[in-house]
DNA sequence: GTGAAGGCTTGATGAACATCAAGGATTGAG
DNA sequence: CTCAATCCTTGATGTTCATCAAGCCTTCAC
């Protein structure tokens, strides 16, 4: 890794009260690469050679099985991927794909582990991360099993509208195609779910979408901050 | 807690290489209880004041929405369950019922968060428990999302069948109406499509089931160990 | 520009699954 | 044993969603 790197690296919350010496062995051998987008980076059932943390961009988890294909999650900058399997010593149990041109920081896996026993910060990182990947889990877990696909759509906008400063549109941040397999539906299905949340001041215009009630909408979707809060 | 109680309680996996003073403290205020079956221990949304270590018994985690509920999963002796949010010291995200006459331990979580920081050996066990539970739960998504309901039911059939010593018929270990819960469907679908499996050798009697052709049925479950091995 | 490719939408149809209503089977209390 | 309660099953029906097929629309290479 180059030294002007360093910063942007150590800077990530993931290392923020690491000690010097467990950071150099951490990065010592890591890579920081830059991929291009729809690369697939791991695949399901590999080997956990590496933790993986995305420093700029955006990945893709998704797993496959008899043919079908879905997407479990996205991770953003500051977030890691298939740290459990890292810690475990076991396989992957998700393939990744970069969604966009993305930096991301490779570290070997059994350096993770040594810096875990070693370092008592890194160590609660960890464990503050694992456990946010976990509640995150369970949250997407309670949002297909309790709500219908019109609802998770409407509860999605709102959550992202939210994130974009709640001013009345929305920016989709993802093809439609990743977002219906993210919700759990056919591309075909999230069209039509768009056209079903129209009564409700919903209408979009290729990746931009208008919300001009918001109160109706959110009437529909009955968003649950145990479902659909990040930090809580 | 009682004298008695201690040894069962150390034998636990969760305090396998835990030194003595740290496991003193954890047990010291902790408690050993017995409750009933049907009980409900902790609802979803309330502040994690306690772990739950699962010593004898059986335990349901679950969640509602919009009037809605569904069952997450259930934990087994040696198990924990609400780590997640001890850690992150959050409100639970599932609430949790006894399945049966369970005798479980409590022990408060400003412990639990103390003996982590203290304790090398508990800090890993929780990193591993933690590790586990993130990856169950990714495999129960990865069903739900990637599986049809007769699929999900004939595999959680043939894992039941391993568990139990592969003789060709099957104990099923709870009510139907909870299997059906954790299948993600109603409990008339699931006597639908154990009709539907019928073809496959599934004969159903009560909570005995027995399976005359695995390989026929194992050619329509289609396992795959990334979804249904307990311990990759 | 023009053509091709890929993403998105729409319609028609069918499969998967839920809901409602009723009846049968078990279980447990008295 | 008998009754009631609960659980489970079955049938009829309707909703939700996937699939297939076609067409549109944007994008990009040339």
């Amino acid at each position: 890794m180059r030294a002007t790197d360093l910063p942007q690296v150590r800077a990530l919350e993931l290392f923020a009260r690491v000690s010097e010496s467990a950071f150099d062995s951490l990065v010592q051998a890591a890579y920081l690469q830059t991929f291009p987008a729809q690369l697939e980076l791991i695949a399901e059932g590999d080997t956990a050679d590496f933790l993986y943390v995305v420093v700029d961009g955006c990945v893709e988890l998704f797993a496959k099985s008899n043919g079908r294909e879905s997407t479990i999650g996205t991770v953003h900058p500051g977030g890691t991927f298939i740290l459990a399997a890292v810690l475990k010593d076991a396989v992957y149990l998700m393939s990744a794909r970069t969604a966009q041109k993305s930096r991301i920081l490779l570290i070997p896996s059994e350096d993770v582990r040594t810096a875990f026993e070693s370092d008592e910060a890194f160590a609660r990182s960890i464990v503050v991360e694992l456990a946010r990947c976990y509640r995150t889990a369970i949250k997407e877990h309670k949002d297909i099993k309790l709500r219908t696909a019109v609802e998770r759509l409407a509860n999605r906008l709102l959550r992202y509208h939210q994130d974009q400063g709640a001013r009345g549109n929305v920016e989709l941040p993802y093809d439609k195609r990743l977002i219906a397999s993210m919700l759990g539906m056919t591309p075909e299905n999230l069209s039509r779910a768009f056209n079903t949340l129209k009564p409700y001041g919903v209408d979009v215009q290729g990746s931009c979408v208008s919300l001009s009630d918001i109160s109706s909408l959110t009437r529909l979707a009955k968003p649950n901050p145990l479902i659909d809060d990040r930090d809580t």
